[in-house]
DNA sequence: TCCTTACTGCGTATTCGATACGCTAAATAG
DNA sequence: CTATTTAGCGTATCGAATACGCAGTAAGGA
């Protein structure tokens, strides 16, 4: 096997290793164990998830899970890939545009379920089975823009950059609506009171126009937020296609 | 004083806090402290930063800092307001897009010096006196494009986010980069040796184009991919604008 | 001037997390 | 049956956040 000059995660990702033929069977998997850890994470958040939580959740030892996993780090990669699933196929013959958003409305709700995912550091290039089936997809969307390769991938990329950024800063900002309402509610009274008008003009002048005093619920805000900057983002590649493809 | 309405951390932000008359004077300021931890964190990482290598940077015990600070969390939230400090202010009569774009390059040398700045989650909306300064020279940047004041802060949270996240992932990808170049080197060849072309086809094609094959440097290729993304969100902007505006 | 009191700095101790190390026991190859 | 390989786990180390409460200091009032 050249296994071994494939990175040491991606090899576990793709679960590409050889199963030893001695010494007692193991009483874990390693699917269990990210299973496991997945759980916590989704019940909890990813700061709940602690070696000690998912051995006591498996009704193992702590350092039991070493034997799977070398170290955190190399279980929060696994579980980056296996919290994702795979993305449900394109429907058939759509454009572009239509193609892209169904990919990112699928994204939203693929990370709805393990909002912790967001809170990831990306370790490189998507690698796993499942961030490379999303990856396809996206890609298989661009199919008929006639976009060379490259173009194709910058524009995925960028896709994936903006939607991560766009969930992430919506589930930050839940997070912080939870701990402190009061910050949101009073934005625009707080921002009166702080925001000297000949120091902040524009700030004063929408201040002024009342945008900031109403927040309405927060799942909707969000959601129009999302659709608003993904057809900005999508105008934009309507515009490079019309311009390169 | 109306402070007590306002959020402790907008006020501990603002530097709103009546000055003690008794009892000793205080050895260290806030800061002081703030100073300390945003050296640690630029030195080093994030990670770095505790409570006692800050104590210990200071001359002081650890326990001091919480006499200025409730948490490490509200620590960090002062962090994220000192790391920005002010925008240059934009050139004078320039139109909305130069002034965006001016602007975004801005927030991103700004957040160069400090990169853990990307890692920190977002407890609200801009609400710090530099934050709030970033945000009102976005919003001035759209003076005078005739769209409603609900309209530009949409486009400017829309450019906040895009940025944001672009910076992100360069510096997440940057930092799995130092710590396994493999994993992005051989991405072609891992690719050809894991991604099946019958399940994986978009990929697969875009394999065979070589496009993975090879990286450039990296620096260049993340500045390249911020402009790219970014220009293609204006884009999108400028629709917008033209639609509405 | 001296005392009261609101403060500050700080020592101690607790709790929790990651993980190195090495032992013991199990399963299989020979 | 024995040697080898491998799994589970107990123990210990190290570092981090932070609760609690003591002790000393500087103003204001007597």
């Amino acid at each position: 096997m050249e296994n071994n000059e494939l990175p040491a995660d991606v090899a576990l990702m793709w679960r590409l290793r050889e199963a030893p033929r001695r010494g007692p069977k193991p009483s874990l998997t390693l699917d269990d164990i990210v299973r496991a850890a997945i759980e916590i994470a989704d019940a909890e958040d990813l700061g709940a998830v602690s070696m000690a939580r998912i051995a006591e959740r498996l009704g193992n030892s702590t350092m039991a899970l070493y034997r799977h996993v070398k170290s955190k780090d190399e279980l929060l990669v696994l579980m980056s890939d296996a919290a994702l699933e795979r993305p449900e196929p394109l429907p058939e013959g759509v454009d572009w545009r239509t193609g892209l958003t169904f990919w990112a409305d699928g994204v939203l709700t693929a990370i709805r379920r393990h909002k912790w995912y967001a809170k990831l550091p990306l370790s490189g290039p998507p690698a796993g089975p499942n961030n490379l089936a999303w990856f396809d997809s996206a890609l298989s969307a661009l199919q008929d823009t006639g976009l060379p390769e490259e173009a194709k991938v910058g524009v995925v990329m960028g896709l994936i950059t903006f939607v991560q950024g766009e969930i992430r800063m919506a589930f930050d900002l839940a997070a912080g609506y939870a701990d402190n309402p009061a910050a949101f509610v009073q934005y625009g009274s707080t921002l009166r009171r702080v925001a000297d008008p000949r120091v902040y003009p524009a700030v004063a002048r929408t201040v002024e126009s009342g945008v900031f005093d109403q927040t309405g619920s927060f799942e909707e805000d969000s959601e129009a937020d999302f659709d608003f900057g993904l057809q900005l983002y999508l105008d934009g590649v309507a515009a490079f296609i019309a311009r390169v493809g």
